[in-house]
DNA sequence: CATGAATGAGAGTTCATTCAT
DNA sequence: GATGAATGAACTCTCATTCAT
């Protein structure tokens, strides 16, 4: 009997099972960060506890730590996902043979589309639930989450190099059109722009055109 | 001796000893959000109970039940005292015989600086307004703040009329520039200004630069 | 309606009504520890969760927090009270006009049977000061748990003194006895004793004896 | 490639390659002993986890219950093991051509110092950490364990047997040895020791020497 | 008005153990 | 033999709030 069974690991290479292993470990892990990134929609940064999103994902509490190793592993799992999302919406909405200022609007308006559309995605990327400060991440994932961000925003500074402005001038630029979008969505986000009839909308654009009709003549 | 003493509610009229009463309360109503504004201040939004309030208040917690409704009470009042500070800090900015452009700049100014340097109170407005519409605040105070909140700006506003800006433009413009405040704060915040290599106060000089300029030839 | 009726501070002296609801406090305080006690003996250190306390004492475990700041804080009230019991036991064992030998033995005796018949009280001790440094107690309360601890063995000190021992003697002779008497205890405890076929009471007695004999001639 | 290797079972005899892989077994089971004695001796019992003896030993918690039934029976394969160990020590320490009297005092010195310093192991062999009380030990596997207890004193009782004692007198003057061995341990362990300003070596020679000097006058 | 006590829910985390693969 | 995942119970502790006194 025994003989004439093959182990397993011998008719599949023990790394091409691990490679399975992984898979579905992974897939169970985004299935947990759906749970999470739904419950966060509905209740809030603040309003969803670990026993909330186990049981979304339907799994007892201390089964997610089999994936995370810690709730803030999660926040920080949960904002890496969302940036790559950010960072898709925006190259996607870029056409790369328009001409600059059309590019430059475009990922402008995709970047702050992104955000418009799932609010609550602003709130773990800016920590706006708890201060406005950083929460508990290591420093290296900071660094990469961070890079992430600026990585979104690249098809905007190349955009306005395209125009002819100076690398120093464009990433001035790039910040203040960052600034001017996050503002303009949390002010959104709040209720505050309606407050003042405007659209936050038609704010951007102006902004972009701004910048844009500010290229120099040889642009 | 107890027995001979003359109880206060007997020797003073009624409505006069109310009107005591109420200024009494008034005073320990403050000296409670004193203590609340210190505890945010140190510990941030997350990080405050209400016991803590009322351990610098010098009370237990039951008491301040007498005082405020709820936590998001008190946290609705100290909102209301922030911007009472806020439009004092904007209104003495700004001097009242300069040119409009001065005063426009001026505003803008104060109304940054004083959200940089005291960034819990930020995090304040961020917690009542959090998702579309305000938590645990009444529709009047709500109302009652948001308009504060416009009165702060309105120097803002009143300086763009004055360099001759049709209203709609002075109102769009001051939404914008509210807008371009809040992101640069909230960049500032985040750390994610320095990533840039930029700094907000020469981006807000700049963008108020921009609206100062653009004004109509013959404003 | 509101005059006619005398506020309670005035009946009693304010003073007097705080004494009697710190009263109240002590007595329940008094009781939380007793199902404490009783947890421990039956489930022993380990086995005992502040859950376990709180449900045989009839509150919710937060209930417990308004007694004492932590669960350490109740194994050191524990301890204390267990080394208030065991300072009794010796001191109402000891005849103040026995012989200094008789007095010696009774004492030993009284502290060897206070652990043997409440070996769980023996636990807490071993608990609190586990490894080289006492765990979870402010050094305030570890200096006075430590001060009764020796307190309990001044009557055997004294005892020696009084058969003509010189202090240091008496000193080293107590701590000997102390060490034989916890050997016993842990020994009995553990079912090592039994294995021996001997009984830790008789020799405990030899101990006495041989310590008692040892007086100098003159004693 | 794969197809073509000959399984080691089949190159192998059975009753061979069942003695190898007992082998391998016994081997293993030693590391994660070690693992889990070098986590108790950093971490004291309570604070040592089956993840963590199996995270030193390189293994998941799983693996574990391959080689031990529980964690249980871990501590008592541990317990076994320091048993050796101080059977070792012991009998290394005593020169049999040596008198009597020296033998006593080598192997009482041994057996405390070996104690002392590896004091964990006093925990574990006196079930220190979690009440006095037995664990769940088979108890064939007890019997065992307290056998090899014996023979760790039986240098002791032999000692006193060629001192002309006789063997129940010389039980008896052993198990009072250990209980003073015992107790010294663990007044040292607790700081006790240093409160009396005593030391634990100079008692113990005392009471050696108060045992060794009381042999009958024929012996 | 103020206290002290109590509630009840809930937080994040850890644990020994089991089991399909 | 070993893994990785999962369980389910338990842990201590904190919180906003209530209420008799």
């Amino acid at each position: 009997m025994e003989k004439s069974t093959t182990r397993r690991s011998e008719r599949l290479g023990e790394a091409r099972r691990r490679r399975g292993a992984k898979a579905v470990s992974d897939v169970r892990r985004g299935l947990i960060l759906e749970a999470a990134q739904e419950a966060f929609a509905e209740l809030g940064l603040a309003g969803t506890s670990l026993r909330e999103i186990a049981r979304r994902a339907g799994y007892t509490p201390g089964a997610l730590y089999s994936y995370f190793a810690s709730k803030e592993e999660i926040y920080g799992a949960l904002l890496g996902e969302s940036l790559e999302r950010l960072n898709a919406c925006v190259a996607a909405a870029v056409a790369e043979d328009a001409p600059p200022a059309a590019r430059l609007r475009a990922a402008a308006v995709a970047f702050f589309a992104f955000y418009r559309d799932h609010p609550r995605e602003l709130d773990l990327g800016f920590y706006l639930f708890n201060g406005v400060r950083p929460m508990g991440l290591t420093p290296a994932l900071n660094d990469r989450l961070n890079r992430r961000l600026r990585d979104a925003l690249s098809p905007v500074e190349s955009a306005l190099i395209a125009t002819g402005r100076p690398p120093s001038a464009a990433t001035r630029d790039t910040t203040a059109l960052f600034a001017q979008i996050v503002g303009l969505l949390v002010l959104q986000h709040s209720g505050r722009i309606r407050m003042f009839g405007q659209h936050a909308e038609s704010l951007l654009a102006s902004f972009v055109d701004a910048i844009a009709g500010d290229a120099p003549p040889d642009g």
